[in-house]
RNA sequence: GCCGCCUUAGCUCAGUCGGUAGAGCACCUCACUCGUAAUGAGGUUGUCCGCGGUUCGAUUCCGCGAGGCGGCUCCA
């Protein structure tokens, strides 16, 4: 990503110098010397490698946000004194530190400890680099008690390279950074670093919300209090951030459901469980008929299951064991457990059960838009993306071990085409595997294969790849395609996931043409994941602003007087008769606030009439960007509408 | 589930230092009948999230619960 011209090798005159120097550029946050990020401050032997890392660049934006995390710590310290240090690594946008602190912090706190990092930054506080011993670091931190743990874990080489850790004591030897207002030590921490050279080097930063976490990610340990801050090159790329923020706000699919009347969460019903209003439901319905539509082209057959069952289906799938807390609880009648279910799997794996199967029928590809209810945890349940009862787009499909590859390209495929259809078009995968460790069952050449099938579906795909070791389930490999929405943000949507659980659990089989019994492969395929979320992506993709194909109300017809209101239900009838969904409105608000109420319903055609459009046989259009066309004829008007719900534009 | 913050009309939000509440929009009625983002007048609307406690009196203070938000953890 650096352009090889920017790595210069250290002359014999050179040593000695340091990084910053010999690099002497303005727009260097930090030099990476022989392959390894330094201070600028790091003095180069001959024969060193020297690169400038810019402040607009990854590592540039790692360090500055590092350094701004110390001047965050800094200021709390200063102004709460007594409060514990945690951890303060860089992260996407920003950086985070977090506290033991005495009380949690108000919003108040907020707004005095930014004010105080202002101070520090102003200060030009150099950060110095101090190597120590484990003796002198315990001594020194013997008050930070999370610091001493830190250090003992590093001891026992525990750290992990992503944990946040690895930027207090990721390094070979263990160093302390000081923080100097002339020669006199102000404050220090323990650290790997870099650092920017002073704290007046940090270009612009905000402090953005306090949190919770727990010490070390583990609900074991102490709640510490986290702030997060993010921290950028320039003040515009801050502005620019902070203006993406404010855009993400605007398309808070929650906040947009609740404007336009698409769904809503009632008390009454519960957390986590949506209800669909007309327009919503609209919405929904043209998603799933356009969705049945492309599977019935593509040869799936359509199942129904219950939503309830016997607890003995789900003991048998091994589910119940591992998911009873994520699973409602049991109804109890008949003497039986009843659950209701969090997958269809087992379900399916019944309906291929029900006779003999011969290899003639594979692959056989099920699909149901499959009603499932998990009992997630009341902290996690989020708007559409996370509900405790959602429908899944699932199919299961059941293949040969030879056939496979094949099947796994054309699902891939098929996945692609629809989410392209849906106006989602910048796409990576993500291609999760196994490792070493036992929890993954099936034999190793059965994993091999699904692997190298679902790698090579992948590359012909022409996708990015991102591999996820470790990351598969437990029952196999698999791939999940991530889609990137209108502003950059990534979702996780389609996964395809191969199973060699489930056909040895329900002792799955078919006839080969040697008359032999095999047992087939399976693969799980949910393309929207859940309607709910992918209901929720696109209304955030698309910031409400649906294409006519999706869009709840296609048309309103808007008369300038009542006289005209005849003429457009006339003109609405024929629209309705072409399949369109129109609204005519005949209130007796001026047109002026019926334009209005159409523009923030956000409806793709308008279609205007006067004394003019009458006597033409004719209707204006006015569309969503303000642009208007008059004089239309009708019939015209009708095409051009059906045109584009056809168009799906 | 854990930590922090929050919950007042359908929505967005004021307000009550403890004496049962208000604005704008929406909605209803009437008048207006108008050519590209708000016509005017009048009117309705609340267990002040729920349940307990303190108090002469609680929407306000305290406790518990529910729901929401931001994180953490989790996400078959």
């Amino acid at each position: 990503m650096s352009e090889p011209s920017s790595v210069l090798t250290v002359p014999t005159d050179g040593a000695g110098r340091t990084a910053g120097e010999l690099l002497d550029r303005k727009d260097v946050a930090v030099a990476r010397v022989n392959g390894e990020l330094r201070d600028l401050a790091h003095v180069v032997a001959e024969g060193d490698t020297v690169e400038a890392v810019p402040y607009a660049s990854e590592d540039g934006r790692a360090v500055l946000r590092h350094s701004a995390a110390h001047v965050l710590a800094q200021a709390v310290q200063d102004l709460f004194p007594g409060t514990l240090l945690g951890i303060g690594p860089p992260v996407k946008d920003g950086f985070y530190y977090d506290f033991l602190p005495e009380r949690p912090f108000t919003p108040d706190d907020l707004a005095a400890i930014e004010k105080r990092m202002g101070q520090i930054v102003q200060q030009r506080q150099r950060f110095s680099r101090r190597v120590v011993s484990e003796d002198e670091a315990r001594e020194e931190l013997l008050h930070e008690r999370f610091k001493l743990e830190l250090i003992g874990l590093k001891g026992a080489e525990s750290g992990t390279a992503d944990s946040g850790e690895s930027v207090e004591v990721g390094g070979p030897e263990l160093t302390i950074y000081d923080n100097l207002t002339g020669d006199e030590r102000t404050w220090s921490d323990l650290c790997r670093g870099p650092h920017l050279p002073t704290t007046r080097d940090i270009p612009a930063f905000k402090l953005m919300r306090t949190a919770a976490a727990y010490w070390r990610g583990d609900q074991a340990n102490p709640a510490l209090q986290r702030i997060y801050g993010t921290a950028w090159e320039s003040r515009d790329a801050l502005k620019a951030h902070l203006t993406l923020l404010e855009e993400a706000e605007k398309r808070d699919h929650r906040r947009l459901g609740a404007e336009l009347d698409l769904f809503s969460f009632p008390d009454e019903i519960g957390s986590g469980l949506a209800i669909f209003h007309p327009k919503g439901g609209a919405v929904r319905r043209v998603m799933e008929d356009y969705s049945r539509k492309r599977h019935e082209e593509d040869g799936y057959l359509f199942v129904n299951t219950p939503h309830i069952t016997k607890e003995d289906l789900f003991l048998t799938s091994g589910h119940l064991p591992y998911y009873a807390d994520t699973m409602f609880p049991p109804m109890e009648f008949e003497g039986s457990n009843y659950y209701l279910k969090p997958m269809n799997c087992p379900m399916h794996n019944l309906i291929i059960r029900s006779r003999g199967r011969s290899y003639r029928e594979l692959p056989l590809r099920l699909f149901e838009f499959g009603s499932v209810y998990r009992y997630e945890k009341s902290g996690v349940v989020h708007g559409l993306t996370r509900v405790r009862g959602l429908t899944m787009d699932d199919s299961h499909i059941f293949t040969t071990r030879e056939g496979m590859g094949e099947e796994i390209r054309g699902v891939l495929d098929f996945i692609l085409g629809l989410l392209r259809d849906f106006g989602l078009t910048d796409f990576y995968l993500e291609l999760s595997t196994r490792d070493d460790s036992d929890k993954f069952i099936g034999e190793p050449d059965a994993w091999e294969a699904a692997t190298a099938a679902l790698q090579e579906a992948a590359d012909a795909s022409g996708l990015e790849l991102v591999p996820d070791p470790g990351g598969a389930a437990f029952y196999g490999p698999k791939i999940s395609v991530q889609a990137r929405d209108a502003i950059g943000r990534t979702w996780q949507m389609s996964t395809i996931q191969v199973d060699f659980n489930n056909p040895e659990r329900f002792d799955l089989e078919y006839q080969a043409p040697d008359g032999s019994r095999q047992r087939p492969v399976m693969l799980h395929r949910a393309l929207f994941g859940s309607i709910e979320r992918f209901f929720g992506v696109l209304l955030e993709h698309y910031a409400g602003v649906f294409p006519a194909w999706l869009a709840p109300v296609q048309v309103v017809g808007i008369p300038v007087h009542s006289d005209y209101d005849p003429y457009l239900l006339e003109v609405g009838e024929r629209l309705k008769a072409a399949g369109i969904r129109v609204e005519v409105d005949t209130s007796d608000d001026r047109m002026q606030k019926k334009i209005r109420n159409a523009q923030k319903a956000k409806v793709p055609f308008m279609l205007i009439a006067g004394g003019e459009d009458v006597e033409a046989g004719a209707v204006s259009f006015r569309f969503r960007d303000g642009t208007q066309d008059n004089g239309i004829p009708v019939g015209e008007a009708v095409e051009r509408i059906v045109q584009a719900v056809r168009d799906r534009v």
